[in-house]
DNA sequence: CCTTGCCTTAGATCCTGTCCAATGTAGGGT
DNA sequence: ACCCTACATTGGACAGGATCTAAGGCAAGG
């Protein structure tokens, strides 16, 4: 994320305090929330930012690419600030839990053209499933 | 999926027209129908079928392993029961239409044990996304 | 046939996410 | 410094997908 603010003003982003603290809330690295969990930990610090304000921020972020959204199955979507240093992910089946996996290989290279059938491939998810640590227990 | 209401008979599943019939509307290579889509071509067939059946008889199948579900980011979940021979989906992002890709590669074993945090993984899914030649057009 | 435990049903309910019309405000222009 | 106005925010209504519930139905073993 660093300067993200600036990168985003220099691109028209009119700035909020409400797009700041979600900003904010997003810092770092294997950061994986809800929109739910942005909401409430942005309203810790701005009590009065509505979730609809969230949801149309996340939204714009996601849409210029400084922000990855993972889907998770039936659950709620989660976000990702880590979208320049592509990356696969390992989610728990009980409890939805994520973690951050590095690929080996190119899975987008996997696919021969042969299988395409005329779709303009833009990307690939790899999604590892299993049991977490925690759940085991 | 063949013989699917004898092997589902001989572990005690009680044999039912509903079930019958969403058993019979999923037959086929190549489908994906939502939960809905499979109601409304089950109704065609037994009009008084409802919806909390399809999603009962759906989520065993599921649990079951006799059919596999398929993700479709913020859309409908859709049903495919070519569970047996393992392959992945291209996912239109415009309209959701779902093609299979069969893999090249096996993407589990390319997960380093050093990446499994204590995991248990228990499978891989390989979505492509891009858009389809229909909404391309 | 009976019985009983599993199934089915309609509708309520939940969860995630979007939409809306009214109100507020960032930031360029003066 | 102040105004304007286009853009942002807000709360609540709304929507789609899926699950839950309590009442009644029925498969199939005895
Ligand atoms: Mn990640
Ligand atoms: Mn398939
Ligand atoms: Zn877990
Ligand atoms: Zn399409």
């Amino acid at each position: 994320m660093s300067d993200l603010l600036g990168r985003l003003r220099e691109r028209g982003w009119r700035l909020t305090a409400q797009r700041r603290v979600v900003a904010e809330v997003l810092d770092g690295d294997h950061v994986h929330l809800t929109a739910d969990e942005v909401h409430a930990r942005a309203a810790e610090r701005l009590p009065e930012i509505s979730r609809a304000t969230v949801y149309n921020t996340l939204r714009e972020l996601v849409h210029r690419g400084e922000v990855l959204e993972v889907s998770t199955d039936g659950r709620a979507k989660r976000y990702d600030p880590n979208a320049r240093h592509p990356h696969h992910h390992l989610l728990c089946a009980r409890c939805g839990s994520i973690r951050d996996v590095h690929p080996t290989g190119d899975p987008l290279s996997d696919l021969p053209a042969s299988q395409s059938f005329g779709f303009t491939v833009l990307e690939v998810e790899v999604t590892y499933r299993g049991i977490c640590p925690d759940c085991a227990a």
